[in-house]
DNA sequence: TACTGCAAGACAATCGTTTGTCTTACATAA
DNA sequence: TTATGTAAGACAAACGATTGTCTTGCAGTA
């Protein structure tokens, strides 16, 4: 009687290594250095071709969680964001996943709501369960990844994370520059929430090149945003508050596409027309903002192109590619018909 | 001289149970049973305590890669979308990475455009990479899944995958009982693109309670939805195209938001408006839908609830519970500006 | 003949857990 | 005194790969 293995060659379902190797009367070592093409192992052509064979009859499939206890790289990221399903991380997420993907990665994604305690258990969790790197999205992230990283709106510089961000400077120019010829004066800015990332360098931006432009920005006229919403509700509240004691701004600038969309219903419950009355400008341009009455102008943010500039940037780092610190994305001006010329008031 | 094991106790970096067990001057099962508070193993609580604090000391945190090669759960969930950062995914997907995540879940996500190739392909891969279950949104599932499923808007009944949908029959009621009693009687239909999940249910639930009102659907006031897109696109050229050759109907059921901004624009370019000359009512309530100027009358999806419902479906049949083939999800009619009156005309 | 070299593949350690079975050593009971 | 029971923990075999080192046998060479 022959001494049984405890495994059986072929079977309904899943096939181990050893199991083919034990059909092939092969060692594991064997079948996997012909499977994964490893170099300097002399094998014949024959041998290569019986186990290739073998393994495509069984459907054999290498256990990934296998290879990863090795240390071998899992081809897996973490995806930290604050929130899903809104217009801008979705936007992002789109061209991440579809870049991931394409270069045969799979990602986690993990969603934090701002929360500091999340922030820095996540990237923990995230490494026990072996991803490779982390893309973080709009994140406060702590001082020290564990992880190689790489962030989309990073909030602050952090050593050895690549940071991708919008040129906010060349977006104030192409946003205030469009105002400015369209003989705009009196603006009205919208200040993003605190804990927005964009928020900081946006209103910077705005700052310095409105002062370039010898446009004033006033406190009057100037709208905090302080609620954590993704609806157009976000802008509405302000320019109705607004409205009651100013009316003499021509034009203003919103925070995003969904602040913008309030905006102009604000404007218009407040009898104003728009643009007639009051241009409005946006920043995003989100999916509906071409099709909104008005459409909207705004500044685009190529969303899938930062997401996807990202992913890359972090499949290169995790190569061992050395990374700048901060990669800039282009804006880009869309002129529709939420803006026009200023009313002489 | 004692024979030194090649594991340093403490280190800089991560910690294994072997290298806690050292430093204890245990064996790593032992370590293992009091941080998993195995039942039926006897350890005087001073030893237990020992690990414990070892644990917290050293920051332990066990290796999910070399737990889930035991065979164990994993505590992840491979879904399954066609496409990222759109509407209806994203909101679904909002649901579902709540829940997940609130469990203590992680996921992968992985889209696949419809394609049937990437559709089979996808599962085995999420397999190989040790989920538990997965979650299908949207997607033409093939007949036999490899672990245990919960579909969203599934495409067909599925053995032993639960289904989790839109009552849709409920949805025609509330659509076309609203434009009932606002006195419409000539109504355009949007019928769905063909491989959208919903359109065949949601068209025969359409016919069918048409006809128990006592309303018309003809094939020159049907517009046949064809192209896969998520831009408000979808809803425009089958208006333009439509008023080119009647303009005898007096309002518009669109097979969603996206479609119903679209039609607006469509009627308003072809100098109708909306409310006044026709109604419109959409399909979603999607962010911007109460914002739009007029704002959307429209079948609200709870899609986050989906989502949430679906999730916790799976962890349920994970748990061995037994789930009933469909779940239906009541929808909701959002009065608002695009519907009125219908115009005698 | 004896040695060298190489092709072809086996063997075994390793990754970090989990978990079934064994071993001590002491305490109690007969 | 001897048997028995049990508490406390060690040991080792998995899980399914990867990978460095060894073995075997044969061909070619000095």
């Amino acid at each position: 009687m022959t001494t049984r293995k405890p495994k059986i060659p072929k079977d309904g379902q899943r096939v181990s290594l050893s199991m083919l190797a034990e059909y092939l009367d092969l060692s594991p070592a064997t079948v996997s250095f012909v499977l994964n093409n490893v170099p300097g192992r002399s094998i014949p052509p024959v041998t290569r071709e019986r186990v290739k064979a073998a393994a495509r009859k069984f459907g054999y499939r290498p256990n990934l969680i296998a290879r990863s206890l090795q240390g071998c790289a899992t081809r897996t990221i973490g995806v930290l964001l604050p929130e899903l399903g809104e217009g801008y991380h979705a936007g992002v997420m789109s061209g991440v996943g579809e870049l991931l993907m394409k270069e045969g990665y799979f990602y986690f994604t993990a969603h934090h709501r701002h929360r500091p305690d999340l922030i820095e258990e996540y990237p923990r969790m995230l490494m026990a369960r072996g991803v490779d790197g982390i893309l973080a999205i709009d994140t406060k992230l702590p001082a020290k990844m564990p992880l190689p990283t790489v962030s989309v709106a990073g909030h602050a510089t952090i050593a050895d994370v690549t940071n991708v961000m919008l040129d906010h400077h060349k977006a104030a120019q192409l946003a205030l520059g469009h105002l400015h010829e369209l003989g705009h004066r009196r603006i009205a800015f919208m200040q993003g929430q605190p804990f927005s990332s964009d928020s900081q360098s946006r209103w910077r931006a705005t700052l310095l090149v409105a002062r370039s432009l010898g446009l004033e920005v006033t406190p009057e006229l100037t709208i905090k945003l302080d609620q954590d919403m993704t609806s157009p509700e976000l802008g509405y509240p302000g320019i109705t508050q607004l409205l009651q004691k100013h009316r003499n701004f021509t034009a203003v600038l919103c925070f995003n596409d969904i602040s913008a969309i309030g905006a102009i219903r604000a404007l218009h419950d407040g009898g104003l027309s728009v643009p007639g009355d009051v241009s409005v400008l946006g920043f995003d341009d989100i999916q509906s903002a071409s099709y909104h009455v008005p459409s909207l102008t705004t500044i685009r943010q190529p969303l899938n192109s930062i997401g996807s500039t990202a992913a890359s940037l972090l499949l290169r780092k995790l190569a061992g590619e050395a990374l700048p610190a901060i990669v800039k994305i282009a804006p880009e001006l869309m002129v529709r018909e939420s803006t026009a010329t200023a009313a002489k008031r």
